[in-house]
DNA sequence: CGCCACGTTGAGAAGCCTCAATGCAGGTGG
DNA sequence: CCACCTGCATTGAGGCTTCTCAACGTGGCG
């Protein structure tokens, strides 16, 4: 393995990174890693910084190192709806098309590895084996995208929030591989309101429900505890 | 332009084929029509047809060469979401896994033009332009599936609907490029609740209001014509 | 004709939203 | 140090939208 062994090869900035494992960045080859983390920098941002708005174009793209990421869609009248969350080693960025039709906004404090569009596309163009690799994270978001529009399509205020604190169970911490009981909500009522298609007023009492039901405990309003995983899914309606 | 002048090197099948020009065959060099054109049968199914079923290992692919198809999720419960629909020429099956997470249905009498799963996955091997419109196509869906998202997660049922109607307007007839006045809903009203998330009744009563305002006229229950865009446009919220 | 599937219409119930009052914690200035 | 302000969360009351349940229409078909 000369590119382990020569780890002088692979740059400052790409050790000890997240995205080199599981991200995008894990198909390429120790040159085509040098050549991206040349022009690659590390960026941290605190959580409401808007990293791309709907319709502007934008000529970067990011891997996201820790932190929660929201995708959200404005209507007309003003109304927000959140169509999508990004968690590490997930990529941040919409190839092949000059702008986002979604925005991207930092839902906690964020850390990211910031690269230029031109060099993410030359990329794609060379290395088969990175587009597939975008490609296939593509194709993982349609699945949650599907998943997602299931839960606002036919589930009830309480199961939209237990199946909410199932999926934050799952992906918010990167370093725990299944379901982690502890999850420290990065959001206001409002904001997970606005992700359930509920309202705030809702999602407060529809979490009143599961404590006072011994499901969960809530410390601080934003630190939930899992206290019943199974009676969790069930009512989540799963 | 070899390749038309010597059309005996466009397989039979792959003449008069709408995938050959919008869909995934669009990117294909005559030699590599040829060996997918090989493989590739044509199929025509009734409503109803379950063409993929969710979680079911398929080792087919196929173009939609007419015709409406819905992908389904299905709740432990038994209650049924319509997650997203395809058209000509869009293409069917899920690339790069051995089975999908949501059933196709066919939601009219529907043709297709099947092939091996092998063929399309060593075409995508082989080429990387192929590989790079399939990747296409999913960001596409992943649009969509956003797009629905939104409609399901901050919509009032009178605004489901209207924007449902827009949306099969600009899509149900691959032979009209803008948008068709006069659309034959393929489904009946049971369907379009499952898609939009609402009952039957609630569809029901939407659609005599639309009726009732000029907005659209109905009828034989299917034949749906619009009569004012704009205002279809203003209850769809946009 | 009568059956059956689909569609419409109505009445009442349920769930969620809106509006409004109150609580609670952290930060600021007197 | 305390009073106050501000943002977030909770709780309550009432109303609106949609669902549920049920009756009734309607068109196609044996």
């Amino acid at each position: 393995m000369r590119k382990d062994i020569h780890s002088s090869a692979i740059p400052v900035i790409c050790r000890e990174c997240e995205a080199r494992h599981g991200g995008i960045c894990s198909v390429l080859e120790p040159d085509e890693l040098l050549r991206l983390g040349r022009q690659a920098r590390r960026r941290e941002v605190p959580a409401g910084t808007e990293l791309i708005s709907a319709g502007v174009p934008v000529d970067t793209f990011a891997n996201i190192l820790s932190g929660v990421v929201k995708l959200t869609k404005l209507l007309p009248d003003g109304r927000q709806q959140i169509v999508g969350l990004k968690f590490a080693p997930d990529f941040l960025g919409r190839p092949f098309a000059e702008a986002s039709n979604v925005s991207a906004v930092a839902a906690s404090t964020v850390r990211l590895c910031v690269f230029p569009r031109s060099d993410l596309e030359d990329m794609a163009q060379r290395s088969h084996a990175f587009e597939h690799r975008l490609h296939t994270q593509s194709l993982r978001e349609l699945d949650d995208a599907r998943e997602w529009l299931m839960i606002l399509g036919q589930k009830s205020a309480s199961q939209k929030l237990a199946s909410f604190l199932l999926l934050l169970g799952t992906h918010i911490d990167p370093r725990v591989a299944g379901f982690s009981n502890v999850i420290d909500l990065p959001w206001t009522r409002s904001d997970i309101a606005e992700f359930l298609g509920l309202t705030m007023e809702t999602v407060s009492r529809q979490l009143a429900h599961l404590r006072n039901a011994e499901v969960i405990s809530i410390e601080k309003n934003r630190h939930v505890t899992v206290l019943d995983q199974a009676a969790l899914r069930a009512e989540a309606g799963l």
